[in-house]
DNA sequence: GAGCTTTATAACCGTTCTGTAACCCCCGGC
DNA sequence: GCCGGGGGTTACAGAACGGTTATAAAGCTC
C-alpha cells in the first residue's frame, strides 16, 4: 500500500511518514505542489494526503489536477478554522479531510477508514521489477508464472523485502518487522523462513536468483 | 432520505435541523442517547449524526446499539481536543466524524459525501457475472435457476463478497461487517455462515465453485 | 407456548503452518 | 589437520486453521 504526503512543513512531513511507515505503508513524500504531483505520475499511489496550504501548487490545484486522471482517495489537511476550505475540497472531490492539529493516531484511523470505505484495502498490489506482491490474496507473482500462495510470515518477510528491493536488509530488523519482538538470538526462525520462501519462488532453491544472502547481514531481494 | 441527529444541545440540534431540512432530508430528532436508540427503531433512518457526550446512553452506547442491528452510515460529533474518543468511535464502527464546532455547510457536505460512499443513493440490485443479489427479497439468483432464499446473515456476507467480487475479503472485515463489531476471537462464526451458505448456493458444496477460501485472508465469491 | 427457523457455541478431524532442534557443509584462522 | 561460526537442510512436534457435525439458545409464527 503506497501512500503520498505532501506538506511544506518537513517536521509534519517527517512525524507523518515514520508514522505510515511503522504501520506498514510505503510512503512517497512531496515537499511542495508540483513535485506532488509529478510524483503521484510516477509513483501512482494508493491514497493521497495533500496539505492545503503549499508553495509551487496549493493542495487545491494539486488535487484537481489528481482528479482529473484518478479517482484515488484524497485526504486533505488544513489549519483550524478556515471551515471554507474544506467544502472547496470535499466539491473538488476530495474524500475526507483533516484539522492540524492532528495527532498521528488520528491519521492513522482516518487513513485505514478511509482505505476501507474505498474498498481498496489493499488490493494495488506491491511490486518490483517482474515480482508483483498481492497482498490481499496473499500471492507473489514473478514474471508471467501463476501467482504462488504464501503463508502470512512468508507475506511479510517478501513485503519487507520488496520494498527494500536490491538494497540488502539486515536480520535483526526482518526479524522485528515479521515477527514484531524477539531476542536476537532467533536467527533459526529466518533461517527457516527464508528456506521455505526459496522452495516456494525460487526455480532452483539452492542457487537462489531472488532471494540472495548478504553474508554477515541478512538477505537482499534481487529484481531485475 | 431520512436522517437522525442526536445531541443534547438544543441550539445546535436546531440549527442543524434547519440546514437538512432546507437541504430537502426529513429529519428526526434525539435530545439524549436513549431517544436515540428508541427513534432508530422506530424510524430506521438512512443517515444517524450522533453526539458522543450525550446524558442519557452516551455516542459510544448508541453507536454500538445501532452497529449491533444495523450497517447505517453513522457520523459522530465530537469536541476538539478528544481525539481518543475518534479512534474509539471509528472503531466501533461510525463511518465518520466531525469536530465541533463546524459550520452547517461543511456537515452538509460531509453528510453528502457520505451518502455518495454508500452507495444508498442507488437501490439498483446487486449483482456480478451470473449471481444476482435482491436485498428487499432476501434472494440470490444464479443463472437461471430459482432464487434461493436467505437469511439476514447469510445476506450480509453474500453482499459483502460481492461487491467485491473476484477480490478475496479478509475475515476480519467480513466481520465487522456482517455482525457489526466483534473481538476477532469469533472465528467460528464466520466458519459456520460460510457452510451454511454454501449448502444453500453451491452445487457441491464440499467443492465450491462461488464461495471459495482464501487460505490464511478470508474468502471470495468467484463469479464467471 | 408449541414448533419451526435462525444463530451461537462447542467439539472433532485432517491439513497446513510454525517453532525447535539436530546435523551438514563451506570457509578462514591457527 | 583442527576448530568455530555462519548459513543451509532435514526432521518432527505442537499450534493454528478450515471443514464438519452436533447441540444449545434465541427468535418467529401461529
Amino acid at each position: 500500500m503506497k501512500i503520498m504526503i505532501a506538506d511544506d512543513d518537513r517536521d509534519l512531513l517527517a512525524l507523518i511518514a515514520f508514522t505510515l511507515t511503522q504501520a506498514g505503508y510505503l510512503v512517497i513524500r512531496a515537499a511542495d505542489g508540483q513535485t506532488a504531483v509529478r510524483a503521484f505520475a510516477a509513483e501512482s499511489p494508493d491514497l493521497v494526503v495533500l496539505d492545503i496550504n503549499m508553495p509551487g501548487a496549493s493542495g487545491f490545484q494539486v488535487c484537481e489536477a489528481i482528479r482529473a486522471q484518478s479517482r484515488v482517495p484524497i485526504m486533505m489537511l488544513t489549519v483550524r478554522g478556515e471551515e471554507e476550505d474544506l467544502v472547496r475540497a470535499l466539491e473538488l472531490g476530495a474524500d475526507d479531510y483533516l484539522t492540524k492539529p492532528f495527532s498521528p493516531r488520528t491519521l492513522l484511523a482516518r487513513i485505514k477508514a478511509l482505505l476501507r470505505r474505498s474498498g481498496i484495502e489493499s488490493s494495488a498490489p506491491l511490486a518490483a521489477g517482474r515480482m508483483t506482491l498481492d497482498l490481499e490474496e496473499h500471492t507473489v507473482k514473478i514474471g508471467e508464472a501463476a501467482p504462488v500462495r504464501l503463508t502470512k510470515l512468508e507475506l511479510r518477510l517478501l513485503q519487507m523485502l520488496l520494498t527494500n528491493a536490491g538494497r540488502s536488509v539486515n536480520s535483526e530488523r526482518l526479524l522485528v518487522q515479521v515477527w514484531g519482538h524477539r531476542n536476537s538470538g532467533d536467527r533459526q526462525l529466518l533461517k527457516q523462513l527464508v528456506h521455505r520462501l526459496r522452495q516456494k519462488i525460487e526455480t532452483d532453491p539452492a542457487n537462489p536468483s531472488f532471494l540472495q544472502t548478504a553474508a554477515g547481514s541478512g538477505y537482499k531481494l534481487i529484481v531485475e
